[in-house]
DNA sequence: ACCTGGTTCCATGCGATGCAAGATACCTGG
DNA sequence: CCAGGTATCTTGCATCGCATGGAACCAGGT
């Protein structure tokens, strides 16, 4: 990538995404177990998310070390085994609660780039 | 604070205001130059990014250190002078560059949150 | 048997950020 | 003179994303 350009929005992007990847990554073992390079790929698609295995590796450490995922290994018919990811009964609770909180985060963020502040209209 | 009910819920809080409170505090200072105290409250009537002190001072010493506002002390009728801070061109192109940036991250997480990741229909 | 390439996993060190706690200064009123 | 509200700022800590590097396993070509 050419440095320069995508400076401010990288910028923007990578801070965005502290604290949100983690439960994104809860959100897509929601119905079945994933495993690492696969939720890499996950992420990738979705373009705003996209980020590396120095990032998901530490994470998916963080969440089994917070008992909010469990992990079992299986057999690739095309590479070294994997380690798929579960989430816990604490790991559905932790999805359940963000999935609270995330609305009125948005929605928060949201009146805040659109709702105009008039300088005027105030009781001063 | 009690270290359990009310943890996971703060916890996901804080961590999604990091980077996105620089932003929410420029477009604040979008039709008008603020001062700390009014930033602070105008997050708190929001509800979702209410915070500190602590965390906006620091915050608007950074911005100020990479020159996205100018500040200018003004008197006050009811206590100690205010310092008002004010958007510089690379403050409100920064906001900008956020705004544009946001939608696709939102709906980004939007998507991880509510779509359905079935575990049957894959070509396995 | 060797070696190249693809796949998968993990650890280390750094920079950036939010936060609790504390310190300082100004103004008004008793 | 002292108390309380307003307003600003600093310090030390914990957490998180990321670049970088390393290790292990398998298949195929020579």
């Amino acid at each position: 990538m050419e440095p320069g350009d995508s400076t401010k929005q990288a910028r923007a992007a990578t801070q965005l995404r502290k604290g949100v990847l983690e439960y994104c990554v809860l959100a897509l073992m929601r119905d079945r177990p994933r495993y690492g390079v696969e939720l890499l790929h996950a992420l990738e698609d979705s373009g705003a998310l996209a980020t590396s295995q120095g990032t998901v590796y530490p994470l998916l450490s963080r969440l089994r070390r917070d008992d909010l995922v469990t992990t079992t290994w299986q057999e690739s018919t095309s590479g070294p085994p994997r380690r798929y990811y579960a989430l816990t009964d604490s790991g559905r609770a932790a999805l359940d609660e963000f999935t609270r909180v995330w609305p009125g985060f948005r929605n928060a963020v949201d009146t805040f780039l659109t709702t105009p502040h008039p300088s005027t209209g105030d009781l001063a």
